[in-house]
DNA sequence: ATTCCATCTTGTCATTGACAAGAATGCGCC
DNA sequence: GGCGCATTCTTGTCAATGACAAGATGGAAT
């Protein structure tokens, strides 16, 4: 029985987990290598040989997020055919990981120009500028570009809002009726309400 | 000439702008109560003295930026009678201020139900629920906090968006333009674009 | 079995946030 | 004018952290 077992079956594998879990508990900016250590149970130094430093780590947990989220609207938008539905799945998929979102969308926190990041962000910008194209073009308007724009961010709006804390209990109300409620605002564009 | 004189004039407020200032330089996870000591040159311990802690620094901050925020929008609708114009300004304030609405959204940096931001918080947030009484019926729909909740989800997710970096040179373009076209798109339903 | 290398540990250093204790300042007060 | 005295700032210190250097370990290839 080794306490502290050379080659960890699949270290950083483990210290990614334990950095989502660690940011859920205290937030992603009293984040420790250290602390991730003792979760993971190696010595202090083991987690950043694997990513460097703490930015690195950071990085590729924001570039795995990234690759999430694009999988996910992709998946969502092949299954559903709807825009709506990604909009709603954007949200979800905030609330659910939200550790991973919470990094991911604070770029001070990490290299956004890595490699990995940017290509795992572009996916995930194609998935959702992809479902604009599925809708009617009265409701896309002239410019199909400023239809993707406002709808990525009102869904990252809301996601961010729900997430920081901004909003007070009497405006959260459920996750996904507002969420349908404010997706429909914008897309619901001549049907009634 | 006193390189380190007793009584500052007004230490509190050097601090806050120095925080700013390297909110904007380093990013709100770098800043370092010592640093900001060096540039308003006093002693490493003098900050806390009268913010208690970095938390209590930046939740100071944050409190800040919601008044700050609550006043412009009040003044612009005030002005313009346009809630699409206080959208734009929404978006205009957190370009404008960048630093002050990085540590502002990041409630995990500051304490965030501290009676001074709750208040100013809950400031801006009136002042941007009460534009959507402006708008026609028609807009708004049968549930006014759906709208504002929507309104306040879009002009949030650009600005943040924007300041985050997750948008490349193509998707940016003009900033006034683009806040223009997007609160347009939530907002001008029924008329031509 | 020997070599080799990726993986992890141990040790160390500068920096930081927080706190305690002390010093300087200016104000009220006589 | 001088004396308390609270406020403001300084100095000193400690534990925790990130980063790096150097060494130990053990599996894999030969």
């Amino acid at each position: 029985m080794t306490p502290r077992a050379y080659h960890h079956g699949d270290l950083p594998r483990a210290v990614l987990d334990a950095a989502a879990q660690a940011v859920l508990e205290v937030g992603p900016s009293q984040l420790s290598l250290r602390d991730l250590a003792r979760r993971a149970g190696v010595s202090h130094a083991a987690p950043a040989y694997h990513f460097g430093n703490k930015a690195g780590l950071l990085t590729t947990l924001a570039a795995e997020g990234f690759q999430m989220l694009a999988q996910h609207l992709t998946e969502v938008l092949e299954r559903t055919g709807s825009f709506l539905e990604v909009g709603v799945a954007y949200v979800h998929f905030a609330v659910e990981h939200r550790a991973h979102t919470q990094v991911m969308f604070r770029p001070d926190l990490y290299e956004a120009s890595r490699a990995d990041v940017v290509q795992a962000r572009a996916a995930a910008t194609e998935a959702l500028t992809k479902g604009i194209a599925t809708l009617p073009p009265e409701v896309v308007g002239p410019d199909p570009r400023i239809a993707a724009l406002a709808a990525w961010s009102l869904v990252h709006g809301f996601a961010d809002l729900w997430l920081g804390g901004a909003l007070t209990e009497a405006e959260r109300g459920d996750l996904t009726e507002s969420a349908q409620a404010v997706a429909r605002f914008l897309f619901d564009k001549g049907t009634a309400r």
